[in-house]
DNA sequence: GGACGGTATGATCGGGTATG
DNA sequence: CATACCCGATCATACCGTCC
């Protein structure tokens, strides 16, 4: 499935990855992994092990809370079946939840600060835009930006020049302007798209 | 000067599988 | 058989360039 809120970016890395593994006979592997990657609610967190080489046939439940793994395995032998090993990986799946704290919301992985961050505050940069005179001068004017994710892959801009507005005026309204546009933002990062308990509110 | 677009890079989560 | 590790998928940041 191709959703068209995907950005560029990852659309072209999966093509070259997709490449990649076709490359180096890997397919088969990305089919399976296709295959059983399951998007619904009810099979949040739970995946099918049926491997003939480790001899091992079963269901696990597997979340990832703010880098912690939390991992179960139900093999069908010692559940009495198939059907009955996946009941109770749903039983335990769902205490699991119920116990573990929330996925990343929205807003809190807008917030925390990537290790390539240089301005020391998330989602607002300063930047230098180029120009160059006729006479073949380059100069140099800088600006204060702020961005933020309005949904669909998109990006929300607004910049505030420095020259204009002042080195601490031109930062202070950007960092203002993004924190206006997070108020609005809510729901889970990545787990809202994957069927993780449905937010109240 | 400001709005907008492009893309390289980073972080998180989940699935497959190697390892003990 | 249980679990840790690796890697792909996904979502977002961090700039940077171009157009109006």
């Amino acid at each position: 499935m191709v959703d068209s809120s995907w950005g560029r970016s990852n659309l072209a890395n999966q093509v070259i990855n997709q490449i990649a593994r076709a490359i180096s006979g890997d397919e088969s592997a990305m089919q399976t992994r296709r295959k059983n990657n399951n998007t619904s609610k009810t099979m949040y967190g739970i995946s099918r092990m049926d491997s003939e080489r480790f001899y091992t046939h079963g269901w696990r439940v597997k979340l990832v809370r703010r880098g912690v793994v939390y991992v179960k395995n139900f093999p069908d032998k010692r559940w009495g079946g198939n059907r009955k090993a996946l009941v109770q990986a749903k039983a335990y799946r769902d205490a699991l939840l119920s116990e573990l704290p929330e996925p990343l919301t929205r807003r809190e992985f807008c917030t925390a600060l990537r290790s390539n961050n240089r301005s020391g505050i998330s989602g607002v940069y300063r930047y230098a835009k180029k120009y160059t005179l006729t006479n073949g001068k380059v100069i140099e004017s800088w600006y204060w930006e702020a961005t933020w994710p309005i949904g669909n892959g998109q990006q929300g801009h607004q910049s505030f020049s420095v020259n204009e507005l002042g080195e601490r005026k031109a930062k202070a309204l950007a960092i203002a302007a993004r924190e206006e546009a997070l108020d609005d933002l809510d729901g889970y990062y990545w787990a809202s798209q994957r069927g993780a308990p449905s937010q109240s509110g």
